[in-house]
DNA sequence: TTCCAGAACATGTTCTGGA
DNA sequence: TTCCAGAACATGTTCTGGA
């Protein structure tokens, strides 16, 4: 439960960025903040730091920590207001928890004047301005504060004043830890929550921008790893226009031709090449991925781009009440035999049965990238990857204990799904060889999908 | 349900007043708007002067009608913001009703920037500002919708255009007049009460204020009716201080005593003559006892004073939770053999039988104050009585019906609460006249509680 | 497609009781 | 008596579906 480094998702550097008219656009919203506070985390140094454990009560508070608003007293240890107090109640009661949809610093008062409205920031603030979770567990609240009273007792009965106070202040001092303890989990999983959804919202507007360059401008996979970042061109290029499609436009066509090769337009995708690419990108936002060296890189996206894109457009699919792989500009994907998706149902059947949240996805996705198993990894990737997959998966158990009646069985199921995914992208892999692969040796090299046949052949 | 004089409590002028050092204070809230509507009623005149039958829909509307707050569209046929329909929508399924606290001018926008909280005046408001009630009745509300359907369908078929035009149009006209008739009708009743609510509030005010003359200095039954109304001290002499009472002080003496006759104290009422000067004060506030010939008032009063005080202290009590008379000082009333007290638990046990509410109470007092069955009623008091009454009776059963279970069978057992309110004070006085009178008999003159013997002695 | 009623959901305030 | 947790109640906003 101790993230010592906890290293997540990597800014992406305007100054990495290929095209320098473009640059202003690509950092269109100032500082996300989610993502500085990865850069120079002042939360965890802050909480570490010492601090007077017993903080005095002073006259009535005024103000409400969390909000602004007037507070009307001290709840669950910090001076809040009615409003923040319920819903901070509500929020450790509830059983659903939620992403934030802007930056993460909805309610940080430094930068605007009012909170705007968002629940995951709000639970957050609440979180770090002190309020204790554990005075509404009431069940284990009780039977501490019983045993700390009993303990108490009986010190007083046996010891001098003075020792006595000395237990008192030790028991506080761990109680205060231990609070403190529990709030940095907290924090560290909402981050980490916050920082995933926020990844998916822009690859979800990556997929729906109007950025179409022709397959034959993108590079091979070792071009992918060694350029930009191509997720901020969802800001830059705005929505393709027409989208989602009202009517299916022709028969969907395969996405690249077995005869004569697929035709590009310009308001049409090619939705697997495109959603590789959506995929290798999404993995190179990840901090940790930049520390490894090239070849375990190259080894990493081989072996788990397909299973991401497969995990992406099951989720895409299942969100919007489909039970059959549909595109973001409103078609369905062509189920041929030998494609990618002639498969896709077994990935999206039991996202449906365990009826997955966007959280438990995003922690899931992340989870199936940090695979320290894959074949031919270096041991210190081995390593880095097993440290991430850890912590995503300790993430990802904790949100189901607070947000599913049978948590840990959630949990088996949604970890069920990773191995799924495996055995999923090996069958497309193979079909692939079997009847992709001799159509496209009789295509000439430079028509070639090189992304595709890079992942598919690995 | 229709009423042509609607006449309610009469305005408390202050040039009637006797002491001109107290005028400031008898005025000490600025026109409160409950009982200007009564003296000059602008709503009813409004409502009967033509205007357009059908008001066009312009664009969308940007001010809520109710609130001033931005409005998203009409709700119940008025511009409003969701805030205020919800709110609407509520209080018209609601089974309770909420008097008016203040003035009943909570949301009365052109004496203040913002409506303040209040229930009463919110709902006032919605009605008044046109929404429409039958809306929300659904299975009338579709019922009459599809027979207009119907209706316009089968006129359709038979008929020219224009004629189906014209009878669309009248068919509209009748539906917004039915609309209208009740919105009036609802509007009439919420005045009622409002206005009785208000009264019962200064009454109340009026009997835990520091006003306490000796009753040496009280007139007799005359002599109050001949004065002016003395419930404006409640505001002009503050509260009673030390009220109510920690521990009972001495055991409680009689009102008035057996043998030597009651000891004045500045800070102690005696109750029964104070209670029957606030039932006086209480009936001399009603317009029409106004335009009573004085022989009638006489003779009202004498009659269902103390009905009436007896209904009030019972209510006081239940309201508290006892179900022995107790005083607003605190104390309990004496239970002495022939004494007014004795009989009261026949007026309390029906009260916390039925459950009464607040405005069931004090449409029960104005019934019980309107009986044209008094003996020796003029004819013209009889009928101006049976028109009040008639009035307050409809209210109470629409009360009944809006905020109850089964409302009729509440309305008839409150009603025979008026009947058992005459025999108790029938009781009372034959046991004043049997216990009482021959020791007042002995005291001399100038010190008699000259109220209580003009009343008791009817 | 737009409008709005009502349901469902979210939020805020007041009441109640225990320490 | 004061403080605050939680319940109960009141209010406000968003979602859903029918016309």
């Amino acid at each position: 439960m101790d993230f010592p480094q906890c290293s997540n998702i990597s800014r992406v550097d305007p100054v990495e960025l290929e095209l320098p008219d473009l640059k202003e656009s690509l950092v269109p919203e100032k500082k996300p903040s989610v993502f500085e506070q990865q850069i120079s985390p002042p939360r965890e140094e802050e909480s570490e730091s010492p601090e007077p454990i017993v903080t005095q009560r002073h006259q009535r508070p005024t103000e409400c920590a969390i909000c602004k608003l007037p507070a009307n007293g001290y709840h669950y240890d910090v001076p809040s207001c009615n409003g923040c107090k319920t819903f901070f109640r509500r929020m450790c009661i509830s059983e659903k928890s939620f992403p934030c949809k802007a930056k993460g610093d909805c309610f940080d008062l430094t930068i605007r004047d009012k909170p705007s409205k968002c629940r995951s920031c709000r639970y957050q603030k609440c979180i770090s301005a002190g309020m204790n979770p554990l005075a509404m567990q009431v069940d284990e609240k009780e039977a501490t504060s019983g045993n700390f009273k009993k303990l108490a007792k009986r010190v007083n009965q046996s010891n001098s004043f003075d020792d006595e106070e000395k237990d008192k202040e030790k028991l506080q001092i761990a109680q205060k830890q231990t609070i403190k303890t529990i709030t940095n989990f907290e924090n560290k999983i909402q981050n980490l929550i916050d920082n995933l959804s926020y990844l998916e919202a822009k690859v979800a507007k990556l997929r729906m921008s109007a950025y179409n360059p022709h397959w034959r401008t993108f590079p091979n996979l070792e071009g992918f790893l060694k350029t930009a970042n191509k997720i901020n061109f969802a800001d830059s290029s705005g929505p393709m226009p027409g989208w989602p499609l009202k009517t299916p436009s022709s028969p969907p066509k395969p996405d690249f031709a077995m005869q004569k090769g697929p035709q590009y337009s310009h308001d049409k995708k090619q939705w697997f090449i495109y959603d590789l690419m959506v995929s290798v990108e999404y993995v190179k936002t990840f901090f940790f991925f930049g520390k490894l060296d090239f070849e375990d890189k190259l080894i990493l996206v081989r072996y788990v781009a397909l299973a991401l894109m497969n995990l992406h457009i099951s989720y895409f699919t299942v969100a919007k009440k489909y039970d059959s792989v549909i595109h973001p500009d409103g078609n369905l994907a062509p189920m041929k035999v030998g494609m990618v998706y002639e498969r896709t149902v077994m990935s999206i059947s039991p996202l449906i049965r365990c009826d997955i949240h966007e959280t438990e996805y995003v922690l899931l996705k992340a989870i199936c990238l940090c695979n320290p198993a894959v074949p031919g990894l270096s041991p210190y990737a081995r390593e880095i990857l097993a440290k991430e997959r850890e912590q995503y998966a300790d993430a990802l158990f904790d949100h189901c204990l607070r947000n599913r009646k049978d948590g840990p069985s959630q949990f088996a199921e949604l970890i069920g799904i990773v191995d799924l995914l495996e055995r999923q992208q090996r069958m497309q892999k193979d079909l692939h060889l079997l009847h992709v692969a001799p159509f496209v040796s009789k295509i000439p090299k430079e028509d070639r999908m090189q992304l595709i046949e890079d992942i598919m052949n690995d």
